[in-house]
DNA sequence: TTGACTAATGTCAGCGACTGACATACCATG
DNA sequence: CATGGTATGTCAGTCGCTGACATTAGTCAA
């Protein structure tokens, strides 16, 4: 029960390219040549794998890297190798989210509502959150105990995914995100519906329904401006 | 020249109360008792003083907490006795910044529109930056070179004002964050403005009218609601 | 003034994340 | 089979950061 952790490390995370294991071509046959390609997604996964077991059973800080290296049965530089940091390692599955999140923004139709297409898309990674729930759920607990899995989900994990959004909607827009501020401003309007719906996610132990949840958040985006007139709070 | 530092460190960094440096009460007289506090916020200063001066000079990773230390002829104990991360100790001086904000946000009238309050609140903080100007302008620096520094802004720093605009609209709207999803939702978008805002002002050099910056930025929110009709982007 | 009390600092040993350098094993390819 | 490159192992080292304990020095009451 480490009293939420006094202490713990960051470093960032991006780089690592390695796709992850996905499926390797076909079971045999077809291309035999990957040999080399399938035992290094093997060893990442391994990785993986033991990490995640590890994290889950013991806590995060209580894991050390090396740990999970033997457990995985390779040595610490190959952990190294494979992840930039142990952060890295914990969210070492986001890579489809994100992807996901990508292509859904990238495929909606032309003509669509800006909105409508932010909500479709995220529809994507509430499917990805559902489709690994304990990992999710795994991930979102150690960020709430950890200040250093926090901190990597806020300023790595959820800064790419609204790189994504910002790239994505300005490119619907058809505007330069650098001179025109609303594709950043609403990405930042929605990680927080985003943040929100998972927070809500989390505490239902992850029966609740994402989707819903991320729509209901985000619903209230286009209506900001009503609260402008809005002349609240007169003292009881 | 450190290409974009392949590494570096974060911790989280809340903690660590003791009072900024402030009026020590008077000069001379009044009262007496108060040199072990005088001496202790000078420790605090020195400190701050030579990372400043080092991290300006050799840049972020490749000046150790020793070396930081030892400028401030302390040692690297009495340090992360001051400041709980590195990083901490870079942005040591951003206190008073949230203070200015949360007591902006509590301190505006009533009946004022919600986002009347939140602009006039940031300008406390832009009135803050441009009083310390090449401080500022040096910690958004080491955060566009270092990622251990860009992390901890995003997660520490940023995170602290997001929460004190929160917890601010939460009051004045008279309802529970944590069932009202629009507070965070608007401070989502506000953080937003106020790095598009940060990001011009460093890039003018700290030229730039802040507070004009952050006012242009903001003044996008009320209207994303007329974004949901726009059918943009018909291929050319 | 003196003598406890305690807050601030120093010292030291150590943990653990991460890295560079070099060696080795192994798959790939002609 | 020879050649080459890639994944991994080994090892030593750096550096942020911490716990434990000793020391210094304001503080405050008698």
């Amino acid at each position: 029960m480490p009293v939420a952790a006094k202490s713990a490390r960051m470093r960032y995370g991006w780089r690592m390219s390695s796709v992850s294991p996905r499926s390797p071509e076909t079971p045999t046959s077809s291309v035999p040549a990957a040999r080399r390609a399938r035992k290094k997604s093997k060893t990442r996964a391994d990785l993986l794998a033991a990490g995640t077991a590890l994290f889950a059973s013991r806590g995060f800080d209580e894991t050390t890297t090396n740990d999970i290296a033997e457990a995985a049965d390779v040595s610490q530089r190959t952990l190294f190798r494979h992840f930039a940091t142990k952060e890295a390692l914990l969210y070492g599955d986001m890579d489809e989210a994100l992807d996901e999140l990508r292509a859904g923004l990238a495929g909606r139709p032309s003509g669509e509502p800006v909105f409508t297409s932010l909500r479709r898309s995220l529809v994507g990674l509430a499917g990805n959150f559902e489709a690994h729930r304990e990992g999710r759920l795994l991930q979102a607990r150690l960020a709430a105990e950890y200040p250093s899995v926090s901190a990597y989900s806020r300023a790595t994990v959820q800064l790419s995914w609204e790189r994504a959004i910002i790239e994505g909607l300005a490119e619907r827009l058809g505007e330069d995100p650098m001179l025109d501020p609303r594709p950043e401003i609403i990405a930042g309007a929605t990680m927080s519906a985003v943040r929100i719906a998972t927070r809500q996610w989390v505490a239902s132990g992850g029966r609740a329904d994402f989707v819903a949840l991320v729509d209901a958040a985000m619903a209230v985006i286009p209506h900001l401006g009503e609260l402008d007139l809005e002349m609240v709070r007169d003292s009881p």
